[in-house]
DNA sequence: CGGCGGATTGAAGGGAATCAATGCTTGTGG
DNA sequence: CCACAAGCATTGATTCCCTTCAATCCGCCG
């Protein structure tokens, strides 16, 4: 069994950590209070141009939080996993600046902005969304630190890492196999690279034994040298999740998502 | 006179804004009743970590985000211009990934988080941080597109043109002149570039007739040029500030910080 | 003066982009 | 059932942006 770089402290702050609980479970509740919706690969949760957007919870499913420039180029500067809240920017900020689409066929829940802003009358849920909003910035923090400052198998690596960290923390995997079901071409669009030149990189990351993907699968063989092509990476290394409970190092055996 | 860029719609949503606003005129009240300090260039406000940070206002003077990397790298993900607050996210993490040191002289004040918190009972002052939070994020996801997918001479034209409309919006400067108190190595960390290749890039600025930056002290020439450079890059491209009123267009003449 | 941080410039090398061509799946329709 | 097309993956050759290494210069301060 490898070696889990799990031992960090929570992220949350230790006074916050219960008001912040309590907060992500009553949006929680009021999600799963609204219908299940599911959209099909490809398709367009929510436009970069909606205003008044509401606020979606991933039950399953690959997100992208994509880009477009007018060049035609296109920079995805977020991918969210199933657990992950979408668009919590939207309670204050009427223009979002990135479109999300589903990667995948998704299954999310919706709740409408209006709505939102009412349960934010109470005070937890206010931490709670705070809490989810510098979740965000840590990700996109780390970001573009990787974009300034790490080479093309250093980011694959981190981003192979990350997403491993978030998946395995919400109990949606055990072992260290998963799987990615974004294109090469989104990789590249993710982590400012071209289609080629990640396909180029994933065969070196293969022939050095590193970790092995293909097609949408993702197998790690050496996740202390994945761990040292990102040395230097700012740490933490994994997300909490509140409404787990406290218990940091394990991650759940049983699947939060219904 | 050139052709600002500012009619873009402000970036709060309409129903909140009222709300915001009055969330930072108490924020600010709070600011201003504490005393005011001052650091030096190159000191450290707010090390990596240090727990419990408070939140600060500058006042006055650049402070810059750093993030170091273990082999000596470092990445500057965020610089801070007064009127900007400093630590959001210490209300709701423990542990922040990057420390905040003075690029120059700078004023300050600041609030133990534990205030911040107090303030946080009510409803608005939740409201603005969030606000302020979503307007820090919204760099940063800018900041990773430019990295991603920008050249080095539309990297550091948009941060040019970034922090021109900051300081503009903020009443801080009115021509095409103002001070960016940054070293070439400074900005290459920022931009994830070398030193030796911001030289190179802002001599090329120069001689294209974009913008002239010396030392310290940045002058437009071609406004419409640099923004043309930048072109594909999410709008807007302008922050709003609650605090200031409504009146999106004109910058205040009067100087908000006292 | 001497030292130091910062700016500037040259030469050489490398990492990634670009251009281009070829497989490989998968799904669709004849 | 096969043909075909579309999307994706793979690979080679070439180009170029940026880095690295190195040297020099400048302004400033003790």
């Amino acid at each position: 069994m490898p070696v889990f770089k799990d031992q960090n402290p929570p992220l949350s702050a230790a006074e916050v950590v219960e008001d912040v609980l309590s907060g992500a479970r009553k949006l929680r509740r009021a999600f799963l209070e609204t219908p299940r919706h599911s959209a099909s690969r490809g398709s367009v949760l929510i436009a970069d141009s909606e205003r008044e957007a509401p606020l979606l919870l991933i039950h399953n499913g690959f997100v992208g939080a994509s880009c477009a420039l007018t060049d035609g180029r296109r920079a995805i500067i977020d991918v969210l996993v199933p657990g992950d809240v979408v668009g919590l920017d939207h309670v204050v900020v009427s223009r979002p600046m990135s479109e999300f689409s589903a990667a995948t066929g998704t299954a999310y829940s919706a709740l409408q902005i209006a709505t939102v802003r009412a349960l934010m009358n109470n005070h937890d849920v206010c931490l709670h969304l705070m809490e989810q909003m510098a979740q965000v910035r840590w990700r996109r923090d780390r970001l573009a630190v990787m974009m300034g400052r790490l080479d093309a198998e250093a980011r694959i690596a981190a981003f192979v890492l990350n997403i491993y960290q978030r998946l395995r923390h919400r109990g949606l995997i055990n072992g260290l196999t998963f799987n990615l079901p974004l294109t090469q071409e989104q990789v590249a669009d993710h982590l400012g690279l071209t289609l080629v030149h990640v396909n180029r990189t994933l065969r070196r990351l293969r022939e050095e034994r590193l970790a092995l993907i293909d097609r949408q699968v993702v197998i790690i063989l050496d996740i202390d040298g994945l761990h040292s092509l990102v040395r230097g990476l700012p740490e933490p290394s994994y997300l909490p999740e509140p409404w787990m409970g406290e218990n940091s190092s394990e991650a759940p055996a049983t699947a939060v998502l219904r």
